[in-house]
DNA sequence: ACATTTTAATTTGCATGCAAAGTATTTGCA
DNA sequence: TGCAAATACTTTGCATGCAAATTAAAATGT
């Protein structure tokens, strides 16, 4: 009975890393098909949204590292399809904007969403957007113990 | 108001994305005061629960990809938690054995669920089982469409 | 104006996650 | 018996995710 807290099966971290780990396993050969790794369909999704804007704003909206972003718009770069501009009005700032290519992908790309969500069988959309919530508070929980952390640190 | 799927605010998977980089980015630091990173320390809570146990069921049990598991358990093993035994009566096996520090470590890591559960100020119990259950179902489905689709090729 | 601080990105080093290929062993079967 | 097929891992190569350190440029304060 000790330590049942430890035990894997009780552990919703546990479950997260296993359901995303699935989610990434589900795209890759999806997104292979048009060259795309996860990282870098969510970057083409922010910029399909939006185009022409800045790093921060990537970070922003993608949740993806920083560092790690820099990397992948070099590889997507490579790929041609987006460019990195430096911003003239604050030299600081670079923006990224799509090319042709990048921006054609989008019908390409268009497919996806349903493909992944037919092998979603045993999960209706009232279920999803639970889901969605849930994983929203949790998100919004453990960024938020950063910030409390900072209110306590001043 | 086409291609309304392809937006990453409407996105399951990005959620799931987002969410498990933010528990790993929340654990780092606890774990880092006994020297382990996230998937350390589901290998440690996995024998914790049972010992001596081959890597073919280490994988069943922590859902790390096999050859990742294979590097760990060399870091692993290097830090002296663990050791990696060949199985006598089949020699492709290996068994994990944890060391006495590898079993020590329990104690330490005891507070550890408790003081992530803290940080979860916006989800009650009831709200983690559900968000468990539902993480299970989107697991399942997933690796199940891999199983359905070795059944086709069949 | 000018040094200090803050912002915006990049670089570096380490630890996975995963597909594909490779290496032993053991099984299954003709 | 002996060889093909299945197992159980390991190795390799590539793409992140992240903390920490760096670089460059803009904003601030005096």
């Amino acid at each position: 009975m000790s330590y049942a807290q430890l035990q894997l099966k009780n552990q919703l971290c546990h479950r997260l890393y296993m359901a995303s780990n699935s989610i990434a396993r589900t795209y890759r050969p999806l997104l292979a098909d048009i060259n795309l790794t996860y990282p870098q369909y969510v970057v083409m999704m922010a910029l399909w949204e939006e185009d022409k804007i800045t790093i921060a704003a990537l970070i922003e909206k993608t949740a993806i590292d920083g560092s790690a972003l820099t990397q992948i718009l070099k590889k997507m770069t490579d790929k041609a399809l987006l460019m990195v501009i430096k911003d003239e009005s604050d030299k600081r700032k670079r923006l990224i904007q799509l090319t042709k290519q990048g921006q054609s992908l989008k019908q390409q790309a268009s497919d996806i969403p349903n493909k992944i969500q037919c092998k979603f069988n045993s999960i209706d959309s009232t279920q999803a957007e639970q889901l969605m919530h849930l994983l929203d508070l949790v998100v919004h929980d453990l960024n938020n113990e950063e910030l409390n952390m900072l209110d306590i640190e001043e």
